[in-house]
DNA sequence: GCGGTGCTTTGACATGCGTCAACCCGGCCG
DNA sequence: CGGCCGGGTTGACGCATGTCAAAGCACCGC
């Protein structure tokens, strides 16, 4: 499943492998928009780390309805987990480049390196803390409030002064987040810029913050 | 936030701290039903691992939502995380004995001991795979397939021959664990009930499963 | 036994979101 | 230029689930 496009060059580790630090030597890979870093059930051969950017992470029940559960941007460690099989998909939204990691030359490092062990550690307690939080949102939430709270996390991910947001990926992956249809997500999106808290620009790929006090009250905190 | 329950003796670990291997010495605290063993913002002083009872992680919102995102059992350790304030509430649901550990103490350990280090990892891990089952669930599914699901996942934890489930929490927890109202649960608790697929004993507070396969479709898979 | 309290169940009704379907719009290719 | 195609928007409608309210039921203390 690790397909063709592994380059076998071997690069030193750059200055940023999980958060600013070196985690010794790795293959990259490139990857096109759309494509699969891996899928739920293959074998957990490898683990990645994000160079460049964003990676959907989702499952799928059997009769084909999807929830993204996480996105892994530049930094974040993929694959990771307890098992020999992955447990969830993962889709690049854009053109990406990741680390390629032998899994159990990993962990067997892990067992003896406590500084590799607590940064495995302190990666999996960041998702974990985006996963509950996705969670509250999608449980207890309404549409709009989600919507907004989306936008808002896009855009401390993005720089934090401009406010225009790329989106970088479809309604279908947003409504797949969120817990909500394509048909809400745009028409919430309609409503926030008929209520002039947002614009809608690039045939709906950039967002225009135009009222940052208002899209907070929206997102309900 | 500790409260004045933490008994001063100090026991050498019993046989199951962290699955079942040793982690050093601990106090203990016990801890009546309805009691926090610590609350969103509190200063992350401890780290706790569930000796007997069951724990209820959960996150609320300003105006009162509440969103429980996991259950804590014995073995668990709960109150781990990057920040030096808890990120959610726990709460017993029973009455439930807990060990406190000093949480700068064992990531200060952690720092050296690859073994402990590698524990946190696997602890945190099996949170986030729960994290990311129920996202899922309160995604995707539908009432009746989520209550179903969670019947047949609380069957997994109790003894998995027995067909009587002890529910051990009021249908309000399970509401806000699911995403849901009280009623919707009651409602598609009695919708199972009329089926013959389980059956309500004890005022609410048993579930017998009378037609495990015809729960599992229900359940969606 | 009786009333009170906390939780659950049930019913009537309201609504937010999903479903289905049409149309729109920009990009692409012939 | 024109028609197709993928994605987005909009509208009409239905239904699952939420809301509000009342009644049922176990438990407990007096």
């Amino acid at each position: 499943m690790l397909g063709p496009a592994v380059s076998e060059t071997l690069y030193p580790f750059p200055a940023a492998p999980l958060r600013g630090e070196p985690m010794g030597y790795a293959k990259f890979r490139s990857l096109k928009t759309k494509e699969h870093v891996f899928c739920e059930g293959d074998p957990r051969s490898h683990v990645f780390q994000v160079e460049s950017g964003a990676v959907a992470l989702y499952k799928t029940l059997n009769d084909g309805r999807r929830q993204i559960v996480d996105f892994a941007y530049p930094g974040d460690l993929i694959g990771l987990g307890a098992l020999d099989e992955h447990v969830l998909s993962a889709q690049t939204t854009c053109e990406t480049r990741v680390r390629v990691y032998s899994a159990s030359a990993l962990e067997r490092q892990a067992e003896e390196d406590a500084g590799l062990a607590l940064r495995l550690y302190k990666s999996v307690s960041r998702e974990l803390t985006a996963s509950r939080d996705l969670l509250v949102s999608v449980g207890q939430r309404t549409a709009i409030e989600r919507i907004a709270l989306f936008l808002l996390l896009l855009h401390r991910r993005q720089g934090k002064d401009k406010q225009d947001l790329r989106l970088d990926m479809l309604r279908s992956d947003i409504a797949d987040m969120l817990g909500l249809t394509i048909e809400t997500v745009s028409r919430n999106l309609t409503k926030m810029r008929n209520a002039g808290v947002i614009d809608i620009l690039r045939s709906g790929n950039v967002v225009r913050i135009c009222d940052m006090t208002r899209l907070r009250a929206m997102a309900g905190e």
